[in-house]
DNA sequence: GAGGCCAACTTGTTCAGACAAGTTCCGCTG
DNA sequence: CAGCGGAACTTGTCTGAACAAGTTGGCCTC
């Protein structure tokens, strides 16, 4: 939060949450924030970027820019710990680890976490719950070169992330998701307490280092009548797709 | 496609999916790319940002551009519209209306669609496939402003989409998703062909103008073994939001 | 050979200015 | 009063420059 434009972009996002600009009203010119922020047209720029990418405000040549949202959606980081995201609802993350186990790395393994097949990789199934109640069944496969960290990691640890950050100075920057459907089989149902064939919300993840070297890749499987997701996108900005298998 | 960054960022995307720059491998430095293209560096700026938000490429300060994926994710047009998508897949939309009635808007459609409750509104069901398969449900609910339109569309006519935007101009230009897992209910089992329970992936989505005004919000079923949604993030910017009901 | 330090390199931030392109709204005309 | 035209306004595009901040790789030392 170092950066001006940063710093300008929350004050707007301030702004917008304590309704200050109302969803459907027009924002100030980018000449009138540049002035009431002391700094050039570019910089206000940036930070109009910002908010337009999180889809709060939408933006059109030659017309003001309107407030389109008012909450905000999640930072990548607590959409890819479930831990900080049950911490910013107010709720406590539960869990423990059901399984874990070093298999040879299949060709599925190999091909998503860039690794030569045949390496020895770490499975782990986990349970995790809000209150207690149990939401999410992960079944995530670590890289080998971080695996020894991941053991490490006391099994009913409520954040993994966070302590792969404290030990080994680890930051998650990209992700790739991808969505499905499922009947829930024996073990989901056995573990999530629900009736088998239920449906589940299906993500199956890939997680990469800053520098893009793949770190997991999991198999996360939610009670669809306790998590929903959702994306927000437009002409300018659009990180969904649809696919046919 | 005028502006000279757009230039630049498509042939930047062309050349990644050519593996002229390949997966893992570091893209020419800023400067270098000012100067193949002739253009400042504030342009390369804007073109590799594009390719940044798409999750092509990762970017940190003080290392060289990284490509972290070649296969580009799709246009909001191909996400918004279902014959686009089918068609740039080299597939066949089918679809035709199963029921199209007025009824006055229930306080969710007035608050979805910012209109006054009670106002009608048009709900239609189609049933919409891929080469004759039927893969999608779509149960939508247009404002009463475009309503007329959308009914002089005929039954079985393939894109929507491109039918509204040649009769009224009308763009589609921001959307938001909320994704789940429903088990099919007898009349999605009946209209799909598969079995009542089957795990369908729905996505309730509203679209709106460029001017920020909503024109549509749909209850969307996929058939799970034929459709998933992929969604790319990163620390910088992040569209996936997961939440509790 | 291992490790640390530093210089060169690369991306991030910010500025000021100019023009292009699209929107809005007022006032005029029929 | 409806419709049109145009002026004023606003965002989009692009340039060139300067400095800050982070990364990389090679050299030097121990």
């Amino acid at each position: 939060m170092a950066a001006r434009h940063e710093e300008i972009a929350e004050e707007l996002r301030r702004a917008i949450d304590r309704e200050e600009y109302t969803v459907g009203s027009r924002l100030p010119t980018e000449t009138d924030l540049a002035a009431r922020y002391e700094v050039s047209r570019g910089t206000v720029r940036q930070a109009v970027a910002a908010l337009t990418s999180e889809g709060l405000i939408g933006s059109r040549q030659g017309a003001r820019r309107v407030v389109l949202a008012s909450r905000r959606s999640q930072t990548f980081e607590e959409l890819r710990s479930f831990a900080q995201w049950a911490r910013a609802m107010g709720r406590e993350a539960t869990g423990h680890v059901v399984s874990s186990t070093y298999r040879p790395a299949t060709p599925e393994d190999s091909v998503r976490l860039q690794l030569t097949a045949g390496t020895q990789v770490l499975h782990v199934l986990r349970v995790r719950g809000l209150d207690g109640e149990p939401v999410l069944l992960e079944r995530t496969v670590y890289a080998d070169w971080i695996s020894p960290a991941v053991e490490r990691v006391e099994p009913d640890c409520p954040s993994v992330t966070q302590r792969l950050y404290e030990d080994t100075g680890l930051v998650f920057a990209y992700g790739e998701h991808v969505i499905d459907a499922v009947a829930a089989g024996a073990q989901d149902a056995d573990l999530l307490g629900i009736r088998r064939t239920s449906p589940l919300l299906r993500v199956r993840r890939v997680t990469t280092t800053r520098e893009g070297r793949p770190v997991e890749w999991s198999d996360d499987r939610y009670r669809s009548d306790a998590v929903t997701f959702s994306v927000h996108n437009s002409i300018a900005n659009n990180a969904l797709a649809r696919r046919a298998p």
